[in-house]
DNA sequence: TCTGGGGTCCTAGGACCC
DNA sequence: TCTGGGGTCCTAGGACCC
């Protein structure tokens, strides 16, 4: 048996639990730059604002009622680790998929004890952190998703909703489900199936799972394999390393400025170097990626991006910002008002099974040696003295990539001076 | 004025080899 | 006129997730 744990507006609830004034309002939470809606209270469902909606798109009588908040991902990890530490006290096998979500294996549990430990785990989680979580438990992961929905949706079920494959309550669900809704049924395949006939989740459950193979892929029919009780998804260990490594943000505003491109570049490749070597791991290539706004009809656009090999594989920042900023040097052109760009580090390797090449057996020892030590001790003053204590390059003020967030709430749980100024402002 | 960011897996098709 | 066939590796792009 699997448990799908699931936090309720995770963001908007973690706002909550240091707000309480926002208990019952509409509330929102938006993404990096003010942008758009990335959770939604109850209440502001209710308004009909969907996941995703640009806030400057809302109508002004929501944008009146609702309460927007800027993101503040330093709270939401925070309070994520303290939920998952919770769950851990129960089943030794936590799969922690995304930052409001976690797979529990209740492998081996007295199946009639199922639902009592699901509500023990949601009065402790909501005791010991103040937020809302569901449980899902069925015999597979995309089961465990249905039966999470319904926790949520059906107040009958108190937040726990178990289901086994061939239950008269599971069909019922399936059946009223469409298909478009299930856990890796998105739009375009729900379309496809729709020219088939099928709409529902339980018309897919009954499909045949060759069928469903060779007209769509491999992932459609371990679906349908799910659906019927047989666990066909594995999930890898979330906690293993990344194969790749991203940072790329959007302008606070639109620039076709070099230098501030340029600076933007630097500093998401450093903070990419800062993700691999916290890894443990080496890149042999970074791609540095530009953006016009396509939504800007008439202006010009220019999207690409181009890859810089490295000589031998790195994590040293220094070699990251000169093949970044390399690329840039190829990428930039003139005459474009860039709304985003980012850094990507590619083709990684483990820095403990690098086999050496011949010139790396050459590299005096001391070289790397110097290498590694400062970028330890780069890492160790930003770790303990906060981001940015020390980096590469100047900073500038009213650059265009500073990002807006001037809604956000104070980060509660990882800012000492952001705290006191809760209390004396 | 203002439209997120960071990932994964799978498949098709080309290059290349014998 | 007829111009193999099968395997592997790599990459780009599609689709999906939260």
């Amino acid at each position: 048996m699997i448990a799908l744990v699931d936090c309720n507006n995770f963001y908007v609830s973690c706002e909550r639990v240091f707000a309480p004034r926002l208990e019952g309002l509409p509330v929102g939470v938006l993404s990096n730059n003010d942008g758009c809606v990335v959770a939604r209270s109850r209440e502001l469902k209710a308004l009909g604002v969907a996941m995703g909606a640009p806030r400057h798109l809302l109508p002004p009588a929501i944008r009146r009622q609702a309460v927007l908040l800027s993101s503040n991902y330093a709270l939401y990890g925070d309070m994520s680790r303290r939920v998952n530490a919770i769950l851990a006290e129960f089943s030794p096998d936590v799969e922690v998929y995304s930052i409001d979500e976690s797979f529990l294996s209740f492998a081996g549990f007295d199946a009639s004890t199922l639902e009592v430990r699901g509500q023990r785990l949601r009065e402790t989680v909501g005791r010991d952190t103040g937020l809302p979580v569901c449980v899902g438990l069925a015999p597979t992961r995309v089961l465990a998703k249905v039966a999470n929905r319904a926790a949520k949706t059906i107040a009958a079920y108190e937040g726990v909703c178990r289901l086994g494959a061939d239950d008269p309550a599971t069909r019922a669900l399936l059946q009223r489900l469409p298909v478009g809704a299930l856990w890796g049924v998105a739009r375009r395949t729900a379309e496809r199936l729709a020219l088939m006939g099928i709409e529902t989740a339980w018309q897919l459950r009954e499909a045949d799972p060759k069928l469903i193979r060779r007209t769509f892929s491999v992932v459609l029919e371990r679906i349908v394999w799910e659906l019927r009780g047989h666990a066909a998804i594995v999930l890898e260990d979330m906690s293993e390393p990344r194969q790749r490594i991203m940072v790329s943000r959007s302008f606070g505003r639109l620039t076709g400025e070099r230098h501030e491109l340029e600076a933007a570049v630097r500093q998401h490749a450093a903070r990419a170097a800062e993700k691999l070597r916290r890894q443990r791991y080496l890149a042999r290539a970074v791609m540095v990626m530009v953006r016009t706004n396509r939504f800007l009809a008439g202006e010009a656009q220019h999207n690409n991006n181009v890859v810089v090999p490295l000589a031998r594989p790195s994590d040293d920042s220094r070699t990251l910002l000169a093949a970044a900023r390399q690329a840039l040097g190829a990428l930039f052109r003139e005459g474009y008002r860039y709304q985003k760009c980012g850094v990507m580090l590619l083709d990684l390797v483990d820095a403990r099974h690098h086999q050496l090449t011949l010139y790396d057996a050459r590299q005096s020892e001391s070289a790397k040696g110097r290498s590694q030590r400062l970028m330890a001790a780069v890492d160790k003053l930003n770790r303990e003295m906060g981001r940015d204590t020390v980096r590469f390059g100047l900073p500038r003020h009213h650059n265009a990539w500073a990002l807006r967030c001037e809604r956000r709430s104070p980060r509660y749980t990882t800012r000492w001076d952001e705290l006191m100024t809760v209390r004396t402002g």
